[in-house]
DNA sequence: GCTTTAAAAAGTAAGCT
DNA sequence: AGCTTACTTTGAAAAGC
């Protein structure tokens, strides 16, 4: 009746409030990580999904958004660690990845965990690094993966202590603490991972 | 047959030692226990013969954790109930003991690819993320377990009931891997 | 979901000398 | 650069918010 259609467009009104608060989220924070448009679209279809699948029940609009927009980062292999994610968000980092793993596993995405590599390219560029050191580095990464040498390590903590090793041999040096800053790890966890790559890669670094 | 020893590492369980306890009597006359209402609804304290901790409700329940093995469960808990009758409070006979939970560590003595165990074993059974954690998660059904695998080789198996729940779950994940020629 | 307990694994982090 | 302490993850029970 009547009655039964109000409600409909009720609920209609908020379903559709609600999709718009959360794609402005995605919009607000992809924009505040200078994220390119095809990453807002993938966390925006995530996000669709996850609605259609009713897993926002029992959970926030900006938690699910935040986990979307992580889940589409790795997707788009663009990746931003869940610190990167916390900052433009208003939710935790515990909350973040906590319903990351409930929609990645309700949405079957079936992502693999993220590749030192796939943060080549930001990082560099974020140190002004040119392509020959771009390549220096996925290089030596390819090579510490077949050893074995990044099994459990951090994908940012490696990543930096290959571009680290990589600017050196290139003659482009950069300083562990301007790798750490742009990578956002600490200056002793490149220095413990590069001292594991050069020994066990047999790389000399002249310092 | 001696490389399949998993170690105990801690011991979780759970009892009943009377129908109720008044946790302010305990607290002044148990030396170092703890008390704090508002903070939490147990009381803690801490043994060391064999080294355990517990927790104390009003409701006359124990929770025992620690221990170090099965029997120095029963062996803690015996001695709780005498400390509680030397200052006056009667206890439960023979409390029955339920072993909640048990964490294990093992060895399969292997450098592990994790990236490799994770697409072995199916990305929707596991759980890896090196960003925050250095272990893969797997849980298994039988027995009911959880294990943390760690590329230096190194298990840790919690979750199980008992000893035997721990050691199977061991060899689950050895005899898995090995059939996958990841060992 | 949180609070509190204990313990291992390995990586990362922070504070102090 | 070390050393120490501490936090990340897993599991379970207890009583109450």
């Amino acid at each position: 009746r009547l009655r039964k259609w109000q409600r409909r467009i009720r609920v209609s009104n908020a379903t559709e409030r609600n999709l718009a608060f959360a794609l402005s989220e995605l919009d607000r924070m992809a924009s505040a990580l200078g994220l390119p448009r095809t990453v807002r679209e993938t966390a925006a279809v995530v996000y669709r999904k996850a609605v259609d699948k009713n897993l926002i029940r029992g959970r926030s609009i900006e938690g699910v958004a935040a986990a979307a927009l992580y889940a589409a980062c790795r997707q788009c292999s663009v990746p931003r660690t869940l610190d990167e994610i916390e900052e433009v968000s208003r939710v935790s980092r515990k909350e973040i990845g906590r319903t990351y793993r409930f929609i990645s596993r309700e949405l079957a995405l079936k992502l693999m965990p993220t590749s030192p590599i796939d943060y080549v390219p930001r990082f560099c560029s974020g140190l002004n690094l040119k392509g020959e050191v771009q390549s220096k580095s996925v290089e030596i990464l390819r090579q510490a993966s077949e050893k074995e040498l990044t099994s459990g390590r951090g994908p940012t903590g490696v990543a930096a202590a290959a571009i680290y090793i990589a600017s050196i041999l290139c003659g482009e040096r950069r300083t562990q603490r301007e790798v750490a800053d742009v990578a956002g790890v600490t200056e002793v966890t490149i220095r413990n991972r590069y001292k594991e790559l050069a020994e066990e890669l047999d790389i000399e670094i002249i310092l | 047959m001696s490389e399949s020893s998993i170690k105990i590492e801690n011991v979780v369980a759970s009892t009943k030692l009377a129908e109720e306890f008044d946790l302010t009597v305990i607290e002044s006359q148990f030396e170092g226990a703890e008390y704090n209402k508002q903070k939490f609804p147990g009381l803690v304290y801490r043994v060391s013969d064999p080294k355990a901790a517990f927790l104390v409700f009003t409701s006359g329940k124990v929770v025992c954790t620690g221990a170090k093995n099965v029997a120095d469960v029963h062996t803690v808990i015996g001695n709780m109930a005498r400390k509680l009758n030397s200052i006056g409070i009667k206890t439960i006979e023979n409390p029955q003991i339920t072993v909640q939970n048990i964490v294990a560590s093992a060895d399969l003595h292997t450098i592990l690819n994790l990236n490799a165990i994770a697409i072995g074993l199916g990305l929707e059974n596991i759980e890896y993320e090196p960003e925050q954690f250095p272990g893969l998660v797997y849980r298994i059904d039988e027995p009911k377990v959880v294990v943390l695998i760690f590329s230096s080789g190194k298990l840790v198996v919690t979750g199980g009931k008992s000893p035997e729940d721990c050691e199977r779950g061991v060899e689950v994940v050895r005899q898995q891997l090995d059939n996958m020629g990841l060992l």
